[in-house]
DNA sequence: CCATTTTTCAACCAAGCAGTTGATGAAACA
DNA sequence: TGTTTCATCAACTGCTTGGTTGAAAAATGG
C-alpha cells in the first residue's frame, strides 16, 4: 500500500514570511476578539482563521493577552493616525465642529470592531488601555482639536459659554458611539433595523443637529 | 483515631428555602455576569457566591444560558417597574424633561451591573433580549413618556420642532450611558477619576444642560 | 412513623481550552 | 557545504469548566 501523507510539501511550497504571518494573525485576532471578547475568543480559532499553526500565536506574541494587547495597540495607532488627517484650518468654528462630529460618526460606522473591542476593554476595567498609557500619551488628538475649536467659537460668539471641552468630547463621542454599541438591543426595542442606510443617515443628521443646536449662544 | 467529618450536619442546620436559594443564585449570577460576561462567567463561582451547591443552578434554571436569561429578565422588570414610578403629570414639558433626564442618569449611576450586562448582550447581538421580546413588549415606558413630553413641549413653543422622539430617546440615554459604560477607558484617557462625587455631579449637570439647550426653539 | 416528594449535595465526567514540546525544513551565512 | 538560526507544524498535556449522577437530608402527608 502506497504511503500517502497529507503533510508532504504542498505543490506550491509555503514560503517563510514572518511579517505576513504576524499580520494575518493580527487580522484574525481582531475579528475573533471583536466577535467573542477576550474571554470568549479562542486561540485555536485565531490560528485557524489566519491559516497558520496555533503555536505561531505564542511564537510571535507570547500568550493570548499579549496578542489582545497588540490588537488594541494597532487599533489605537489607526485612530491617532486617522485623527491626524483632520484638517479644520481655515474653517469657521461652527463649520469645523460640524465636520468633526460627522467624522467621528463616520469613523465608528466604518469600524465596528473598534466599538465592540473597546466595550470589552471597559468591562475589563481598561486594564490594557491603562497599560497602553505607559507607551504613549493616549489623550486623543481629537480632544485637543475640540478644545481649540470650542474656545475659538466662544470667542467669536458662535457658541455659548460654560461648556467644558472634556464634557463636550464625551458627549459627542457618546451620541455616535452608543448608537453603534447599543445597536442590537436598540433595534430590538425600537423594532427597526438601525443599520439600514436610511437609519444611519437619519442618526448622523440628528447627532450633528443635536450638538450644534446645543452649542448655540 | 476519632472520625471527624466536615460533612456532618452544621451546628445551625441549613433550612430548606427554595425561594431564598433561587434569589441568592440570581443575585450571585448577576454579579458574576456583570464582572465577567456570559462567556467569562463561571457557574462554580455563581454557586459559591450564592453559598449553595452548583447543581442547584441546573436544578432551578436549566443551564448557564437560562440563568443568564433570568438575570436579564429580572433587570428588565426592575427598569420597567422603576419607569412606572415616573410621575411628570402637572409639570410643564421642560420641567418634566429635565426630571426625566436626571432620572435616567441617576438610574445608571445606581445600577452599574445593568450597564455592563447590557454591553455584553449587545456583543452577543442581543440574542437574549430579542427572546425577551417574545414575552413582553420591551419598548420601554420611558420612550412613550418622552414622546408625549416632547410633542407637548413643541405645541407649547418650549421646544424646537423636528426632533424625532426616538432619536431623542437614544441621545438622552447615550449621554448618560456612555459616561458609565466607557468610564474605565475615559478615565484613563482623561487622566481623572470619573467616578468621584464631583465628576458625577459635573457630568449630570452637563447632560441636563446639553439636552435642554439643544431643544430650545 | 413510614412512604413519597422536594431540596440539597459531593463526586464525577467529557469536552474544551491555553499553553508546551520536540521535530522538520527552509533560509542565512560561513 | 556544513552549520546555525528561525519559521513552521502536529501532537500532546494539564487544567478548567459546563453539565451529570446518584444519593442523603428535609419536608409532606397519610
Amino acid at each position: 500500500m502506497a504511503e500517502f501523507s497529507l503533510n508532504e510539501p504542498c505543490a506550491v511550497p509555503r514560503r517563510r514570511d514572518p511579517a505576513s504571518t504576524r499580520r494575518k494573525l493580527l487580522v484574525a485576532a481582531r475579528r475573533e476578539f471583536a466577535r467573542n471578547g477576550l474571554a470568549g475568543a479562542r486561540v485555536d480559532e485565531i490560528a485557524a482563521q489566519a491559516g497558520v499553526n496555533k503555536q505561531l500565536v505564542y511564537h510571535y506574541f507570547g500568550d493570548k493577552n499579549a496578542i489582545y494587547f497588540a490588537v488594541l495597540k494597532w487599533m489605537y495607532d489607526e485612530i491617532v493616525q486617522h485623527e491626524h488627517t483632520f484638517n479644520v484650518d481655515g474653517l469657521s468654528p461652527d463649520k469645523a465642529l460640524r465636520k468633526l462630529v460627522q467624522s467621528s460618526f463616520d469613523y465608528l460606522e466604518l469600524h465596528p470592531d473598534f466599538v465592540v473591542i473597546l466595550n470589552d476593554e471597559n468591562r475589563n476595567d481598561a486594564a490594557h488601555v491603562r497599560n497602553l498609557a505607559h507607551f504613549a500619551d493616549i489623550r486623543t488628538p481629537l480632544l485637543r482639536i475640540f478644545s481649540r475649536t470650542l474656545s475659538q467659537g466662544v470667542r467669536e460668539g458662535l457658541f455659548r459659554k460654560g461648556v467644558s471641552p472634556e464634557q463636550l468630547y464625551i458627549s459627542i463621542t457618546a451620541l455616535s458611539y452608543f448608537y453603534f454599541s447599543g445597536m442590537p438591543t436598540l433595534s430590538a426595542i425600537l423594532g427597526k433595523d438601525l443599520r439600514s442606510k436610511s437609519a444611519l443617515r437619519a442618526r448622523r443628521k440628528h447627532v450633528v443637529d443635536f450638538v450644534m443646536q446645543s452649542l448655540r449662544p
